[in-house]
DNA sequence: GTGAAATCGTACTATAGAGTACGGTTTTTG
DNA sequence: CAAAAACCGTACTCTATAGTACGATTTCAC
């Protein structure tokens, strides 16, 4: 038993460590993108030797990759503890386009979103993985909430998957897309509450049954 | 007159040569991003010698910003093209969104978008000058028709920049948004015939007087 | 034909960053 | 304490590419 936990902690050091890299690596790459970062600087920051960096991540592609794994996971489990649906539809609707916006405007959000986007021509791989855990995880949760509104009668019979992207697309048709292009608006949080106040209004019209 | 002429053949050969540059550069950019795109190696695509190359542009910024000049007014004149509104409105703005989502597909604008998203963050006018370049001339040049639909009465009163948002963002938030992410449809055009579909269809269940 | 402008080929400089090598030092384990 | 694992600092190799220099050659205007 105590050798356990003495050779365990050793175990969690080195994973300590690990997060540490990959938080710093993240910074990097987020910031100032794939081409920009660099190894030795990231090395340099943490203070240590290159080598050591190098016994963590055998390549700077193996770390990149490393640290976008870490990102959607965090992403993925904000995007889903802010979806529990329940309640009256729009006000549901409202409080779940409303989270949803707070997170993917987060500059962290969408310094990942640029960054898989420019990266996944080099990497191909990457762009279908980060679609599959971001985009099309939230896809899936609304679109299940939106098939037991049909059920309930709550809304018109059809395609639920085609109504969430629909939904999805209205959000991010302002402040997200202009934020996009690093053009921002005065107030985040009243064009975020003109936006969703937007989409829901139209996803309602559309869709009620 | 003859002196002029004579004089002027120079001159437009050293505009053909400049577009040939243009044209090079842009495959190159467009593949394979900024970093990977190496000066040596247009000119060495180019046949020329590098210093021809760099009495053109004098240096790797200067092309690329050319470059993405180049883009976007040829963008901007197809999409002015494509947004003649004439007629019924359901069949204009059917007309009008295919025609935006068939330009906004096409596998240039895909790069085109994906080139200047990557490279902002590193020459932060890019972004905004593209921005007012494509999203906003075509945000402003709906938001037109659709103010003159709202005097006829045949929308209901609203801001119509926004109401133009709205329908942009319903437009891509089907095919487009995925082929974004490397994830495209079985048919484009079919995906794309629903995604219009859809659209407008929404639209004027929410929107119409 | 003649002179000027443009072009060519090639060799060069300078920089930057990925990844390696290695001998010495600290930390951890048992 | 003794052995092993991890870590450190530093110096190194290798490769890529932006940008320069320059003398030789072609092209074009007149």
């Amino acid at each position: 038993m105590t050798a356990v936990t003495l050779k365990d902690r050793r175990d969690a050091r080195k994973q300590d460590r690990r997060e540490t890299i990959l938080a710093v690596a993240a910074r990097s790459f987020l910031e100032k993108g794939y081409a920009a970062t660099s190894m030795s600087a990231i090395a340099a920051t943490l203070g240590g030797s290159k080598g050591t960096l190098w016994s963590y991540f055998p390549s700077k592609e193996a770390l990149f990759e490393a640290v976008l794994d870490h990102q959607t996971v965090a992403y993925r489990r904000d995007l889903e503890h802010a979806l529990d649906l329940a309640g009256d539809l729009r006000e549901t609707l409202t409080r779940f386009c409303r989270n949803f916006l707070e997170k993917v405007t987060s500059p962290d959000a969408l310094a990942l979103h640029r960054l898989v986007q420019a990266e996944h021509q080099r990497f191909p791989e990457v762009g279908r993985i980060f679609y599959e855990r971001a985009p099309r995880a939230t896809q899936r949760l609304l679109s299940a909430y939106l098939e037991r509104c049909i059920a309930n009668g709550w809304l018109r019979p059809g395609d639920s998957l085609r109504m969430a992207r629909r939904l999805i697309g209205l959000c991010i048709s302002g402040c997200h897309q202009r934020l996009m292009w690093g053009v921002g608006p005065a107030s985040l949080p009243e064009a975020i509450e003109e936006d969703v106040a937007d989409a829901v209004e139209i996803f309602i019209r559309a869709y009620a049954a």
